[in-house]
DNA sequence: CGGATGCATCACGTCAGGTTATGGAGAGCA
DNA sequence: TGCTCTCCATAACCTGACGTGATGCATCCG
């Protein structure tokens, strides 16, 4: 003869847990609500509505005040078990909130590898020791795709802005873009070539927000019509072919790599010019015989950083996009010089074999 | 330079644990809204909210699903501490309901504690083994007071009913009081006392809910106008009073004591008469050469319990007072017989000496 | 290229849970 | 004994948290 209704779960939560603890802590409903921050008639009904869902009183009058069943004793008994879990989970998102812990998993392209990154890390390691960084080197497409489908927070990727028809744009549809800096990209040709003398008058690109180790008179790309060139990966070629044609010109592509490296060292033996941005100059010193300048169109690319929406309110990630926004920032508004930017940690990150993955976009 | 505005409290509650972690385990919002019973909007939106509150997300889309950020896994992880250790919190509230486990607090005067007590623990003992008692014996004033300020769950009293101004009904105040059985009060006298010997046609009180062991034909009170009466403690001496002053005489008493064997042997010696209560006699068996007899008046006593009002809800407290019903209720509407009872164990619980407080109720 | 799946958003209703005001019981004190 | 202070219970009321169903959009799949 069961006469219990023995309802089958005796629902808690915590908060019932912090005012029973708090009850039984200091003797009386209405210091306990005063130290909870509500009146005692708050308090006193809350616990009466505990009672009438669990069926059991959890206090009884005793005198003017009041004293705990043993149900009552019973959670109050377990609050600190439960409030001290709690606090720990606070704390542990306290630490997140505080950039004491946390995650990035960042993916960039190849050339910013020993650039950018790296002087990324190094920041983020100084001013917050507890976030830790997974990184992958990746082209911009499958960067992109990573972000897309959550594999990575932050991508640091680039796009051409001549481009019409961007791949770039249908691939980053609905993400946020957050503009770092421009790329200028630079003629490659070999030390003493005559391009490189050209009428003092020709027009400086006004702003070069990525690294410039070799400022030079701007180059006319039309004065390499004739040259023979090399290419870099396929979405560079593409880059290159577009700037030749705004320059009305198509170049004549001899070799195709998507090693910077090798296209520096092609350019020293003479076997033809080529067009890099100066993040990879930055990334891997010319080597000798080679000079570098930039164009008098300006031809660019734009460094950007892509992360899903919402992706900087994640603390460390949101810290991470502030500081890659710093470290790329030209500094105030002066003209860009050499100056511009603190030398990069040379190979502060191991190398990589550029490219070392296939490019799904179309180029 | 902290960008974090750094919240001081992440008020996490229960509630949130269980939802992300069901979110952690499923992986999916829409399964784990149906696991944990309500619809996918719901849980959608209250993971919304608790990030609003603590100022980041806790999910992150990822392809047609989420994923947990860093937050939500932290959240997710201190889940199963939390709700283990609200598991157990609602384990012992089932113990409790469930009558395994729970204590209750017994007060009962002194003819009570050999008699009514132990049969009554006994048998709780035999039905809910893991509810724990403590008892005190104390008189009914005191026993009363200790129910009102919450240092006793149960008193078994007494009281008089046809006192006018029952102190008891001021003590009472504001408890509750459950009759249990009638104690007849009982004439004791020498055998062979010329009393003894009415004329039969005298009528037997209809009921006699209180052990009865020694059935006898109705005693008229006034018949024992000019004995010599040997009272008992002060509360009972005023019952003594008012019986007599109900049949018409004022009583010659020439002894007091609050300890009924001394009454019985005082009795056995000659010494006088006496008027007890069935369960006294009950409580310790009449020396040779007293007999025992009800009044034609139908003296007696009602035998209640007292609880603060609500206590039955407390399950242990709620049992132990059906089963005193039991155990004091006399089986159907049968007239009441010597075997109406089921015998006392004798002695199952150590006497002691009655009425060892003082009993501080003006008489 | 539909169809299925999963999350987000909207509009809306309900009730849990807060507040203030007030009443009654118990304890201390004159 | 009676006054007063303290503490809890209750009532009336209001707000917002949180539920629902309907709907839209993105993604994955055959």
């Amino acid at each position: 003869m069961t006469l219990t209704p023995l309802p089958s779960a005796f629902d808690l939560d915590s908060q019932t847990l912090r005012l029973l603890s708090a009850v039984a802590e200091y003797g009386s409903i209405t210091r306990a609500a005063g130290v909870l921050g509500f009146s005692q008639p708050a308090l006193s009904q809350q616990i009466k509505r505990v009672e009438a869902r669990i069926g059991m009183p959890l206090v009884t009058r005793a005198g003017r005040g009041i004293r705990l069943t043993d149900a009552g004793l019973v959670i109050a008994r377990h609050a600190a078990t439960v409030l001290a879990a709690l606090e720990s989970a606070s704390g542990e998102l306290a630490d997140l909130a505080g950039l004491r812990s946390g995650q990035v998993r960042l993916s960039a392209f190849p050339s910013a590898s020993s650039t950018i990154v790296p002087r990324l890390i190094r920041s983020m390691g100084e001013e917050h020791e507890g976030v830790r960084f997974t990184y992958l080197e990746a082209e911009p497409p499958e960067a992109i795709a990573a972000v897309r489908d959550g594999a990575i927070d932050i991508a640091i990727a680039f796009r051409h802005p001549a481009d019409r028809d961007d791949p770039f744009a249908a691939g980053a549809e609905g993400l946020v873009v957050h503009e770092l800096a421009r790329d200028e990209l630079l003629v490659l040709v070999p030390h003493g070539h005559g391009a490189l003398r050209q009428p003092p008058g020709s027009e400086h690109p006004a702003s070069s927000g990525a690294p410039d180790p070799a400022p030079a008179p701007a180059v006319d790309l039309a004065d390499l019509r004739d040259e023979t060139w090399i290419a870099g990966c396929p979405r560079c070629r593409a880059h290159l072919l577009d700037s030749c044609a705004r320059s009305g010109f198509a170049p004549t592509i001899a070799f195709e790599t998507d090693n910077f490296v090798a296209v520096m060292s092609m350019v020293a033996e003479g076997l033809g010019v080529a067009l890099l941005p100066a993040l990879t100059i930055t990334a891997s010193p010319l080597p000798p015989g080679v000079a570098s300048a930039p164009t008098t169109s300006g031809d660019h690319r734009m460094i950007v950083a892509v992360t899903r929406p919402g992706a900087d309110r994640v603390p460390a990630v949101g810290e991470t996009l502030r500081i890659l926004r710093r470290l790329t920032a030209r500094p105030a508004d002066a003209p860009a010089t050499s100056a511009s930017h603190p030398r990069l940690p040379a190979r502060a990150v191991g190398p990589r074999s550029p490219c070392p993955r296939l490019d799904r976009s179309g180029a």
